[in-house]
DNA sequence: ATGAAGATGAAT
DNA sequence: TTCATCTTCATC
């Protein structure tokens, strides 16, 4: 297999729009866990849908921090939630990273989540997050260096668009982008 | 101090 | 469709 190329700090310093469909087929690993991202979901800074639209929080500081680093949420009260964090520094840009097709370190996924079923290791963003062990923990950290891995995908990938998942219609996008066909999304694309 | 809502997931 | 579960932030 080819050695694919690490995706840095510099990949994120561009529209969330230009990077949210790069993800798809790039892989993301957490301490060596991990797998192919096959759904993401893009927020700009005038998305009333943003965690950032409403200005800085100290829960959403790190969405308005520099491009390349990890931005982490707590969802429902339950859930963790990765996203990451796009170009402009003072401006909450992020890409919501949803579910990934696992490849690495099925085992421990498996343990974390305490289900066998592979499809549904990381299905959804706090499925993902439980998986791949991402916590509170993990908010901004950078996404070039360990634990984080990111390699970019081999080839463009054949893409799915839809509107995002959870947002109330008036405030939607078609922002959220799929690896068409496949069967490790958390919804299939209509 | 208080309360309403939330970029979800699992069970019913 | 319901509900678990709890932090965040706006408001009082």
């Amino acid at each position: 297999m080819a050695k694919r190329v690490r995706l840095t700090r510099a990949f994120f310093d561009r529209s969330v729009h230009v990077v949210a469909p790069e993800l798809i087929g790039a892989t993301l690993l957490v301490d060596g866990v991990g797998g192919t991202i096959v759904e993401v979901e893009a927020y700009d800074h005038e998305d009333p849908a943003a965690h950032g639209f409403n200005g800085q929080t100290p829960r959403n500081a790190s969405m308005f921090g520099p491009p390349g680093h990890a931005y982490v949420y707590r969802s429902y009260g339950i859930h963790w939630c990765l996203n990451f964090v796009c170009e402009g520094e003072g401006i909450a840009n992020a890409v919501l990273i949803r579910a990934l097709e696992p490849t690495a370190g099925i085992p421990l996924m498996q343990k974390r989540r305490k289900m066998q079923d592979v499809r549904l290791l990381c299905a959804g963003p706090g499925r993902l997050c439980e998986a791949l062990g991402v916590t509170r923990a993990h908010d901004g950290l950078l996404l070039d260096v360990p634990p984080f891995r990111l390699l970019a995908r081999p080839a463009a990938a054949p893409l799915a668009v839809g509107p995002r998942i959870g947002i109330t219609k008036a405030m939607d996008k078609p922002w959220r982008y799929g690896l068409a066909g496949s069967r490790f999304l958390s919804k299939p694309f209509k």
